[in-house]
DNA sequence: GTCTATAGAAGGATAGAC
DNA sequence: GTCTATCCTTCTATAGAC
């Protein structure tokens, strides 16, 4: 079987993932064709003939960057599993997905934010507007096990989804305090270290939450 | 007694303000220096009069913003009370801060990751680097209680940061998979909110953290 | 101090040869 | 498909009148 991406000229995807490192590194405006140019090797008019114009670019990365992030968040909470063994294997998995790509989910946050527009498309295309009540029913029992409320479940999202991505959002201001994130060695081990710190954590304070 | 900000001329002070805007919303790529200058009701060539150049217009607000969100964070930790009611106290008036001033964080977080130079004048003018010793010795006696490690700080720290900024930076985001976050009012009622399951969730894990 | 006009550089986009 | 050369718009910055 031919795999989809082997049908893309490799001209075309050289621009491709060219304009992705460039695009997170400095965003859409911060980002330029003749940059873009350079890193893959090739002339400016080339990037032109492939994808017309730096917009048409710009949507072809920020789309497949987006549904990388969302695929790798939601895969996991459609599995079968307690949610306490998803609350696990999120964080491990993300945790680990985030390291390897540090600088995605600050560019996408800014990229929305600038232009919410942007998350049109995959908000209406996947439903994802129902996720919160597809999550808590799956695990009602449970999570009222813990004193959650249907309510309660965007506080509880919100508080995981953090315990992962704030800290590699939030990394270089986060050095000016704790100068020690800038070494990258470091601030990896104190990443792995966090798979096992925020999972005790989030367990700890639900299985104890007054109810 | 004149106060400093009386000091400065008031077309000064309207082109920074507009300044401060534009930078928060657009970032510094993305802002225009026609852009500030319609918005503080001015022509163009006044902002140059005043400041030279894009760059050092974008310096003189980015540090007055920075120090803006460093003086908030900080202040609370350095004064006396137990870790406990600290962290109350920061979660509550951090978290109301943050819905006067929803931009801030995301547009530093940006300009200090695309530019980590920015951060090095508070780095080591106000030596920041000492704050997690600081912190920990103070409340050594009941960090310990709760099994905390000076070298778990930066877990702890990055976690009770991240429960107050996170949602404010990750808002839009967050939005594509719960929809009632597009809504302002219904937003400001979840941080409300946030400020009590925070401190609840925080303590929770404290209290009952295995040692 | 404030404005209009404009210089000068940078960046996106296209024409046209190969 | 790929390149060089160039157009044209946008943007920062300055000159100079008032």
């Amino acid at each position: 079987m031919v795999k989809k991406k082997e049908l893309i000229g490799q001209t075309q995807s050289k621009i491709f993932d060219a304009a992705t490192e460039v695009f997170e590194e400095k965003g859409y405006a911060g980002a330029r064709m003749q940059g873009i140019a350079d890193r893959a090797g090739i002339n400016k008019a080339l990037l032109h003939y492939y994808f017309r114009t730096k917009d048409q670019l710009f949507m072809a990365v920020f789309h497949v960057l987006l549904k990388k992030m969302f695929d790798k968040i939601l895969s996991i909470f459609m599995e079968e599993a307690t949610f306490k063994e998803k609350l696990r294997r999120f964080l491990d998995e993300n945790i680990d997905f985030l390291i390897k790509n540090p600088k995605l989910p600050l560019f996408l946050l800014n990229e929305i934010s600038h232009n919410p527009a942007l998350a049109e498309g995959l908000k209406e295309k996947l439903q994802y507007g129902q996720i919160r009540d597809l999550i808590y029913d799956r695990h009602s029992k449970e999570l009222k096990g813990y004193g959650i409320k249907k309510s309660d479940m965007p506080q509880l999202m919100i508080t995981i989804m953090g315990m992962s991505v704030f800290p590699v959002a939030a990394r270089d201001m986060m050095a000016i305090m704790m100068p020690q994130m800038n070494d990258t060695r470091k601030f990896n081990a104190f990443m792995q270290e966090r798979k096992e710190f925020a999972a005790g954590f989030v367990m700890t304070a639900l299985k104890n939450r007054k109810k």
